[in-house]
DNA sequence: GCCAACGTTGGC
DNA sequence: GCCAACGTTGGC
């Protein structure tokens, strides 16, 4: 099993939008980098744990988790003309960019904050916190998960 | 293929 | 609102 971390601004889409959803489980659209995209099409499978990062807020960190329940398809807002991520360059017949549907597990008890995880010397490599790096999808390993969930109650 | 200009992300 | 760090675009 993968373990990711997922980007999402709260005021667009938060913990408790998806906590609202129905079946409590949506899409992940609206990525357009490749390597993210790459991630989701060829790497995220289902069962796969998933960190729910606020990023562009207050307090950024992670306030929950989530799981993969299905592997990727077309990301059909890529083909509409009114929606905010549409490209022009994607089509039904050869799609672009990718998507994973992605449902509720828990939230933390706590916000761990990027301030927080920024402390941990046993994170020096985790991707979020690598200079420069803005990805909306990356891979975490099985220690660092086990290791950021250990902070859970701390 | 190079690279400058531009747009976006996202912490602060 | 600022700005660093990219990624993308397009002229050449």
């Amino acid at each position: 099993m993968n373990y990711w971390l997922m980007k999402s601004e709260p005021d667009t889409f938060g913990i408790d939008d998806l906590f609202n959803r129905p079946d409590q489980t949506e899409h992940w659209d609206g990525v357009r980098n490749y390597q993210a995209r790459n991630m989701m099409r060829d790497d995220m499978k289902i069962g796969d744990q998933v960190f729910f990062y606020h990023s562009n807020c207050d307090e950024p960190g992670i306030v929950g988790i989530m799981q993969v329940v299905r592997e990727s398809y077309p990301d059909f807002t890529a083909f509409d003309p009114d929606d905010k991520h549409f490209d022009p360059k994607s089509n039904p017949d050869k799609p672009s960019w990718y998507m994973v549907d992605v449902k509720f597990v828990r939230k933390l008890s706590r916000n761990i904050s990027l301030r927080e995880l920024k402390l941990k010397p046993e994170l020096a490599d985790l991707a979020l916190l690598r200079r420069g790096n803005r990805l909306s999808i990356m891979p975490v390993n099985a220690e660092q998960w086990a290791f950021i969930l250990g902070l859970e109650n701390a």
